[in-house]
DNA sequence: GCATGGGCGCTGCTTGTGAA
DNA sequence: TTCACAAGCAGCGCCCATGC
C-alpha cells in the first residue's frame, strides 16, 4: 500500500478529495492531511507519506516551498500539486523542483486516481531499478577478484586506454601510478604429470610462498594469468633502482619456490619502461623472453640484456619463414618433403646459421607447427611421434644439420600420413567450429544445441546427429564436460563458493551443478576441493 | 548460511523416419 | 545429403528438506 498525504487550504476541496476516493478498494491508504505547509511539514515528518498532494496558494507556507523542503529532505516522496493557475510561471517551477504530476483545479477523483496509478508506477519502476542496481552492485563486488584478473590481462595486451586504466585501477583498489615499470613473468611447473599427483596443491603452496613475498612490497602488482602463470608489475622511481628491485625479486622467488616446493620456476622480465603504456611494452618483451627459455634453460632468470645479442641477429633468423612449415603441412605432398626439407638446410647455410641453439630452436619449431596442424585434425602429435613428450632431451641430441634434415623429413612424413587418413572425415571443420564455440560460450547458461547449430549453418537436428557421430559424444554430454573441466581447475585455483562457480561454468541452479559434478567426478565439489 | 539430496514438471535434446 | 517432424527421454530449474 502507498501512503498518500493531502494539504490544501480549502476544507471543502480535502474533504472531498478524501470522501469521494473510495481508497479500500485501491492500492493507496490516505494516511493524513493539512490546512497549509507549515502545519503539513512536521505531520509528513512523522507519517514518512510515499505519495504528496498539494495545492499550490496557500496561507504560512504555500505548496511550492512545501515541495521544496520536502524534496530535499525526503526525496523519495513524489508529489502532486494541485493548482487553480493555469500559469507556465508555475508548472515551470514546480518542473524545476522536481515535481511528479501537475493537475489543474477543479480536479475529479477520476483524474487524481490516474495520476495516483501513474505516479505508483513511477514508484514501482524506480525500486525495480534500484534494485536491479543493488544486485549489480553486489555481483561486481563478488567477482571483484576475477575481474581484477581480467582487467590486469587485458593492460597488459594494451586492450585498456590509459584513461580507463586509471579509473578501474581506482574502482579495483589498486595503485598503478609510478614513474618506471618491469613486467615479469613467473612460470611454474612441477615434475608430476597430473592433478591427482597433487600438481594443484605444489603450484598453489608455490603461489602462496609468491604471495608472501608480493605482500611485503606495496610496489608491486601481481595477479595469476592462468594457472601456473603468474605476472609480477614491478613500479619504481628510479630506471637502476628498478632494474636491481627486479633480479633480486625474481631471485627470492626462485629461492622460496625451489627450495620450499618441488616446482621449477621459470622468470623473464621485461626492459624497464615508462608510463602506464610502458607495462604492454615490458610485458611483450617479457613474453618474447619466454621462448629464449627453450634454448637457455626453463629454470633460468633471464632478462632483456641477458638475450639482447640472439634478438639482434633475429633479422636474418626471420628469413626462414615459420609459417612455411604449417603451410606445407597444409598442401604438400608426401613426395615432397624431401625436397622441402633439403630447401630448409639451404636457407640455414646461406645465412650462416649452424649453431646447435638454432638447430634445436629451428627444430623445435617444426615440431611446434606440426603439433598445432595434428591437433586441428583432431589428433595428438604424442601419439603419433612419442618423443615429442621428452622434447627437450630429445632435440638436445640434434648434434649436424644432416640429423636435423633426417628428423624433420622424417616427423613431417607421419604428419603428411596422418592427414591423409583424415581427409574422409568431411565434418571435421563443423565439429572443430562448434567446439572451439562451446569452448568460448559455456559459461552462457544460454548456449543451446540449436544456437551452436545456428552458429555452424547446419539445422540443430542434423547437427545433433553428426555431431554424436563425429565427437563419439552428444552435444549435451561434451557441452557437461567442457563445464565440469572448469569447474574443477576453479574448485582447486580459487576460493570461490560452489554457487559462484555454477553460474560461472554456465549453470543457473548450484544444486542441479552440484549433482552434475558428482555424476561426471563420483565426489561432490566440496569432496574435490578438500582432496589434497 | 552453505552444500547437498529428493522429487516434480517443463523444456530441450536425441533419434528414427520420411521427403525433397 | 540435408532437413523437418514427432515421440520419448534426459536435462534443467525450482521447491523443500536435511546436515554440517
Amino acid at each position: 500500500m502507498y501512503k498518500v498525504f493531502l494539504v490544501d487550504d480549502e476544507v471543502i476541496v480535502r474533504h472531498g478529495i478524501r470522501d469521494c476516493i473510495k481508497w479500500e478498494q485501491t492500492d493507496f491508504v490516505f494516511s493524513g492531511e493539512a490546512p497549509d505547509g507549515e502545519f503539513a511539514l512536521p505531520l509528513i515528518m512523522e507519517i514518512k507519506p510515499d505519495i504528496l498532494i498539494t495545492d499550490i496558494k496557500m496561507p504560512f507556507m504555500d505548496g511550492l516551498e512545501l515541495s521544496q523542503v520536502v524534496r530535499k529532505n525526503m526525496p523519495w516522496v513524489k508529489i502532486i500539486i494541485l493548482s487553480g493557475h493555469d500559469e507556465f510561471g508555475y508548472a515551470r517551477e514546480a518542473m524545476r523542483i522536481g515535481v511528479t504530476e501537475y493537475l489543474l483545479k477543479p480536479v475529479t477523483a477520476q483524474d487524481l486516481l490516474e495520476s495516483l496509478e501513474k505516479v505508483k508506477d513511477l514508484i514501482i519502476n524506480e525500486k525495480r531499478e534500484r534494485e536491479n542496481a543493488e544486485k549489480i552492485r553486489k555481483q561486481l563486488a563478488e567477482n571483484a577478484p576475477l575481474f581484477r584478473d581480467k582487467f590486469l590481462s587485458e593492460l597488459l595486451l594494451g586492450m585498456v586506454p590509459p584513461v580507463e586504466v586509471i579509473d578501474n585501477c581506482e574502482s579495483l583498489d589498486i595503485n598503478i601510478i609510478s614513474k618506471f615499470y618491469i613486467v615479469e613473468i613467473l612460470e611454474l611447473e612441477t615434475p608430476k604429470k597430473n592433478a591427482s599427483d597433487g600438481e594443484y596443491t605444489e603450484v598453489l603452496q608455490a603461489e602462496a610462498l609468491i604471495d608472501s613475498i608480493v605482500s611485503k612490497n606495496s610496489e608491486i602488482i601481481k595477479f595469476r594469468r592462468m594457472l601456473g602463470e603468474i605476472i609480477v608489475i614491478i613500479k619504481g622511481d628510479n630506471l637502476q633502482n628498478i632494474e636491481e628491485a627486479a633480479y633480486s625479486l625474481a631471485q627470492s622467488f626462485k629461492y622460496e619456490v625451489e627450495r620450499k616446493t618441488s616446482c621449477i620456476l621459470g622468470i623473464s622480465i621485461g626492459g624497464a619502461r615508462e608510463r602506464i603504456q610502458g607495462i604492454t611494452q615490458s610485458f611483450k618483451e617479457a613474453d618474447e623472453i619466454k621462448n629464449y627459455r627453450y634454448i637457455y634453460g626453463k629454470r633460468k632468470i633471464l632478462g632483456i640484456n641477458d638475450i639482447k645479442s640472439d634478438m639482434g641477429s633475429k633479422k636474418d633468423f626471420i628469413k626462414i619463414d615459420m609459417n612455411n612449415t604449417y603451410e606445407f603441412l597444409k598442401c604438400g605432398l608426401k613426395s615432397d618433403v624431401g625436397s622441402f626439407v633439403d630447401k630448409f638446410i639451404d636457407n640455414l647455410n646461406e645465412i650462416e646459421m649452424k649453431s646447435p641453439m638454432y638447430i634445436h630452436y629451428l627444430f623445435m619449431d617444426v615440431v611446434i607447427s606440426a603439433s598445432r596442424f595434428v591437433e586441428e585434425l583432431g589428433g595428438e602429435i604424442e601419439t603419433l611421434l612419442p618423443w615429442v613428450s621428452n622434447l627437450e632431451s630429445f632435440v638436445a641430441g640434434i648434434d649436424s644439420i644432416e640429423k636435423f634434415g633426417e628428423l624433420t623429413e622424417y616427423t613431417l612424413k607421419i604428419v603428411l600420413e596422418f592427414r591423409d587418413t583424415r581427409v574422409e572425415r568431411k565434418y571435421d571443420s563443423i565439429i572443430k567450429k562448434a567446439k572451439e564455440y562451446i569452448h568460448s560460450n559455456f559459461a552462457n547458461s544460454n548456449i543451446s544445441l540449436i544456437s551452436v547449430a545456428s552458429y555452424v549453418n547446419v539445422s540443430p537436428s542434423h547437427f545433433s546427429t553428426i555431431f554424436s557421430q563425429e565427437a563419439g559424444e552428444n552435444f549435451i554430454e561434451y557441452l557437461t564436460k567442457v563445464r565440469v573441466k572448469k569447474a574443477m581447475e576453479l574448485l582447486k585455483t580459487t576460493s570461490l563458493k560452489s554457487s559462484e562457480i555454477a553460474y560461472n561454468v554456465g549453470y543457473n541452479d548450484p544444486h542441479y551443478f552440484c549433482y552434475i559434478f558428482k555424476k561426471a567426478t563420483g565426489i561432490t565439489p566440496k569432496e574435490y576441493r578438500s582432496e589434497t
